[in-house]
DNA sequence: TTGAGGTCTTGAATCGTTTCAAGCCGATGT
DNA sequence: ACATCGGCTTGAAACGATTCAAGACCTCAA
């Protein structure tokens, strides 16, 4: 009790404590309806007592599996992606598994230290937002037998089961939203060679505009608040007849800094130039001016991919392996009709 | 290589693949210096061409120790806490620990939980931000051997080493700031009752406001967005006369839903009510009246709190088990002088 | 009374590593 | 040529649980 160099307590000692076996104690753990009412409680007295703790080590080695699964994130503190791992997490607690959580912080030397240390863990499974899917790590853990689910990124080519988002449509309701309301001279604003689902929503932004026969710039930015701000200068400084009245953006945090640049520099947003978003993180309604953008079900993702990886861990192959969210436009302040206050110089 | 259900490749089988024995693989993993270079490297190439991986339970198991240390939170998506989880994960990435991340999401039975997977996992320590820094169960999880740092907490008392934030100063700078811009009728809107570090806010406030003679109301709300709403149509209902010209609420969040439902009301902010945010969330710059708030240096608390750990697990006493860090006032546009745009009916 | 058929218990083997003491071997000093 | 020494290797004993086959005990029916 007041020793503090006592020896851990282990299995053997509550055995001797309860005068049973060991054998008998580890049932009391693992099935305790094989074992008689009286020892049951003198074993759980004297765990109680003792205040055993099971080593999960020792567990695993023998028991040969674990109940931890892996989560692999891009961007932990970005809201969208905070936003599925609160999926993933509400998800395995509910089933009772634990959660190794990391951040590759979009360095692939800490994704591929995530990914060994996954499999040395031996988790029972992965849910893993890769920087590449097709990436050469990510197939030696599967390789290694740990099996891994792929969010937010989708490869139908090989056997990986994945959740992800038609972002390509994604970019297609954004621009028609844009066009509906009349514009004619939009721009992409964010980085398509940055990942693939920003791609797909160039891609989807730009059929759009084709097939309407209207004209598109790309203006390329870092992911981040700090990105779209300076793309909101570049904006604000070109020539009122060339500028674009209406911007899609590859995510929000982007449109978040072109709605503190652009005013700031004389163009009003919706008046002069209209600006979507894409994700609605939460932040996006309670903007100044709340930003119009295209909603993502992370959560539902989150959740999605974890009974996925679940299924996969049985040993079932899921019916449909690639589960495909459809994105939903929501329109708010930050998107008005062309020439509503319009020309406005 | 094609069969599935293939055994895991473990020390044994590199040893046969390499013609040595388990104990020189061991070393070339552990102790690459003590092994002569020919054998290691034939070693080394074993390893790569069956493509081992170390099973980390066997490795515990018989070592002895770990190198994953846990974090718990309190509120893994609020962003005060993922700031502060983003500090104390870059430290330990840079320390080469393993993370084993969990969220209570203030619930007493996921917190236990989580405490007990860290026990069971024989982890090096834990980071942890407790409901109650006295609770039962963390100091049965120091009884049980893993050493914990408390974050965001602080409990003089005991033998906890703790990383906080001298809040009850925080409280009085955010009340001074209020009284030096000609306020005299307050109010504090949050509930003190739901945490420590709330009801040492209110205690400054109180005490810098008795000081002054000034009348302060509390309003008690729960600490998200929609309480700051419901706060807010309060507010707005009382009569001008009667209306406190400054609040200060308990965190960034209860703000934001403030500044939502004032000027929905007609009350302008800071025209006719000042509204003084807690934390200094990233959000609080971004706002449509960029909100005035006590900054707390979450990411620094979060590398203290790991460091503290470090020392800790080593088997030192830190000289100053308690650290705790000094809040600073940023003013912003939310927060005016009494009759700036006064009266305002 | 005995045998069959349960239900509980138990002891021992085992999981994949680390580590320690002991052995081997070639080189060095005398 | 012998003793000694130091650097590499090795085999075997842990680590703390789970699990399985086998034993103990009890009850009930014949």
């Amino acid at each position: 009790m007041s020793n503090v160099a006592m020896r851990r307590v282990g299995l053997k000692d509550v055995a001797r404590a309860a005068g049973v076996s060991v054998g008998t104690v580890s049932h009391v753990l693992n099935h305790p309806e094989r074992v008689g009412t009286a020892r049951r409680e003198a074993v759980e007295r004297a765990i109680e007592e003792l205040g055993f703790v099971r080593d999960e080590s020792a567990r695993q080695l023998r028991a040969g599996y674990s109940s931890t699964v892996g989560l692999l994130l891009l961007d932990a503190w970005n809201p969208a992606f905070a936003e599925m791992a609160r999926g993933v997490e509400d998800a395995a607690a509910e089933a009772g598994m634990t959660l190794l959580m990391s951040n590759s912080a979009r360095s692939l030397e800490r994704e591929r230290a995530a990914l060994k240390v996954f499999s040395e863990h031996r988790v029972a499974g992965a849910v893993v937002v890769p920087h590449d899917p097709r990436s050469q790590e990510l197939h030696q853990v599967r390789a290694g037998g740990v099996p891994v689910v792929v969010l937010d990124r989708t490869d139908p080519r090989d056997g990986v089961v994945s959740v992800g988002v038609n972002d390509v449509l994604g970019g297609r309701l954004a621009a028609e939203h844009l066009l509906e309301l009349g514009h004619r001279r939009l721009a992409f604003v964010g980085d398509p060679s940055l990942a693939v689902p920003v791609q797909d929503r160039f891609e989807g932004v730009r059929a759009a505009a084709a097939e309407a026969g209207v004209e598109l710039v790309e203006l390329d930015c870092p992911l981040s608040v700090e990105g779209g701000r300076t793309a909101g200068r570049t904006l604000a400084q070109m020539p009122v007849a060339e500028r674009p009245t209406a911007v899609a953006c590859a995510v929000d945090v982007v449109a978040v800094g072109l709605l503190q640049e652009l005013p700031r520099h004389g163009v009003d947003v919706p008046g002069q130039v209209s600006v979507l978003g894409y994700d609605d993180i939460p932040l996006a309604a309670q903007l100044a001016v709340p930003l119009s953008t295209v909603a993502r079900p992370h959560y539902a993702m989150g959740t999605a991919a974890f009974e996925l990886l679940r299924a996969v861990v049985r040993g079932e192959t899921p019916a449909e392996p690639h589960q495909v969210f459809a994105p939903t436009l929501v329109a708010r302040a930050s998107s008005a009709p062309l020439g509503a206050t319009a020309g406005g110089e």
